[in-house]
DNA sequence: GCCACGGATGAAACTTACTTTCATGAGGCG
DNA sequence: CGCCTCATGAAAGTAAGTTTCATCCGTGGC
């Protein structure tokens, strides 16, 4: 046997600390007090410097470079950087989150954020997880190939349904949107054959909506409906249905989680149309990129 | 030396990367090549040497200094391990999702929504773990305590401010949006002491929201700016800065993810201002629910 | 069109950290 | 008692990290 064995630490990935703690006997007195530190607080003794952690343990450098040797490693540089990713796995992950619950009247502003963002990421998850591709290939077939996209929506789905008609005329489409029922119904009163309705209601009752998308279908439009609900009333009215998956809170945070499981199914349906003809949609973005630059300032990197 | 601000990388312990790509557009071309090579692979970096990285990114040693002292380090040796604590807490991303990059032409629409889900969550994730608790306290109190809040945003940010503004609006604050510059200089004109103006801008280059904003300021308003890049232009005329972690891709999602990133940061500071007076926030929410009700169909349970 | 200025950059000097070498000395054993 | 072995730290040596500074380049003023 040479004279440092060395042993293998490197298929353990997770268990550098074990690993040492279990050589510990192995090694000499100096090298020990080296390792008991390292063991006992491994961020610190990641932060430290070589020179540090041999004070600290009263040897010398060249002792911390031996123990390094001991436990498998090249160097100290290296044991510093798995003691670091080894610190780092060892936090344990923020429960506080409260899944899904209301936020607790004593809450301070950190565990509103966790919470809200835990719920958020999640309804925008689990609305791409539950989202059926072949419905999404459908209503993408029908909106590259439309002539003309009316998108409808009302109040806070508005917003999603404006964003939306935003994106598609960004890429070259023909697509509208009204914030005014009256202009909506007139608008789908002239829809035909090959042009594309969608209607965009959290919660699928909005009579506005549906309304409007019936009007549509009967003059002969491809009818979409973008709803929480897979069996509220818009669905009646809609060809294709695509749903999201928010389970809003009460009030809490105000219909926020469904706003964005919309908009994520809308940047797919986007994605999707962009994808048909890359370079026609690349090109459309860039000139409107392009149109807006003058109103920038800065324009290469921000600040000195 | 006061000439790089060093922005503070202290209170945000899981975000180094997501620190560093807000950063990015604020560095000189040679720190930018160093900071592809961490963001793109925070592991292998945190294994080179300062040498070596250098090398990698066609630059110096002391290049890679600077951006050590950019992004808020005191060395290299500190990067290093702060980048091989964040590769091991990061989990690997599932397969064949594409983290962050373009989808490849080839894709099908299943593979497109699994990716823009992946990377529309982490955006928001990522998001409420940089979010300073402390700013937004502030940022609450100042808006709890205006006397009228003003929310500006252009293009796509607009819909974001105008969203924001609603919300406001149905706890009974006093907020206004306005579409257009000229009026919303018109109104910050009007604004003084206690007001509060908010500015929304991803990039924090839009010239007419830093303009309003300024106009804000001057009339002594407490201005709040929202954007991906903490250096940005705008950061300057506001007295509370909060940032966004969305990292877009070229033209891949069309900025959908900086806009949920965004609606994030909404939802936190409306939950926040909502906190303060439960009771109150609920009953208007109510009022208004309660206002739209007529204009939905199937009253209770949704079909039969 | 020229010049002054300021920032970005890398070469080189310099400092600090890491590694190796080697002398010392404390046990252990014949 | 002498010799061997091994742990150990001092010091020398090497590599890594940091600072300084001269140069270069683009920008804006004249």
């Amino acid at each position: 046997m040479a004279k440092s064995p060395k042993i293998s630490a490197s298929h353990e990935p997770g268990g550098l600390i074990v690993h040492i703690s279990g050589l510990l006997p192995s090694l000499s007195p100096a090298e020990q007090r080296v390792a008991r530190l390292v063991v006992s607080d491994p961020a610190d003794a990641a932060r430290r410097t070589i020179t540090d952690l041999a004070t600290a343990a009263e040897t010398s450098e060249a002792t911390v470079i031996r123990f390094c040797r001991s436990v498998g490693m090249d160097g100290y540089p290296q044991l510093r950087i798995r003691l670091a990713a080894e610190a780092a796995r060892r936090v344990e992950p923020p429960d506080a989150r409260v899944v899904g619950g209301d936020i607790p009247p004593g809450a301070d502003l950190a565990q509103i954020i966790a919470t809200i963002a835990f719920n958020d990421a999640r309804a925008v998850e689990e609305t791409a997880e539950q989202l059926d591709p072949a419905v999404c290939e459908q209503v993408v077939e029908a909106i590259v190939a439309a002539g003309r996209i009316d998108v409808y929506g009302a109040g806070a789905s508005g917003f999603v349904a404006s964003d939306f008609q935003q994106k598609l005329h960004r890429i070259g489409r023909t697509a509208f949107y009204f914030p005014d029922v009256h202009t909506a119904l007139t608008s789908a009163a002239l829809l035909g054959r090959g042009d594309v309705a969608v209607g965009i209601s959290h919660t699928g009752t909005t009579s506005d909506v549906i309304e409007v998308l019936e009007q549509a279908r009967a003059r002969g439009a491809t009818t979409v409906a973008l709803t929480n609900f897979p069996r509220s009333p818009i669905t009646e009215v809609a060809d294709h249905v695509l749903t999201t998956a928010a389970r809003e809170t009460t009030y809490r945070s105000g219909a926020m989680a469904s706003r964005l499981a919309q908009l994520t199914v809308v940047d797919c349906l986007f994605v999707g149309v962009a994808a048909r003809n890359r370079t026609k949609a690349r090109k459309a973005l860039e000139a409107t990129a392009e149109a807006v630059r003058s109103h920038r300032v800065g324009a290469g990197r921000r600040r000195a």
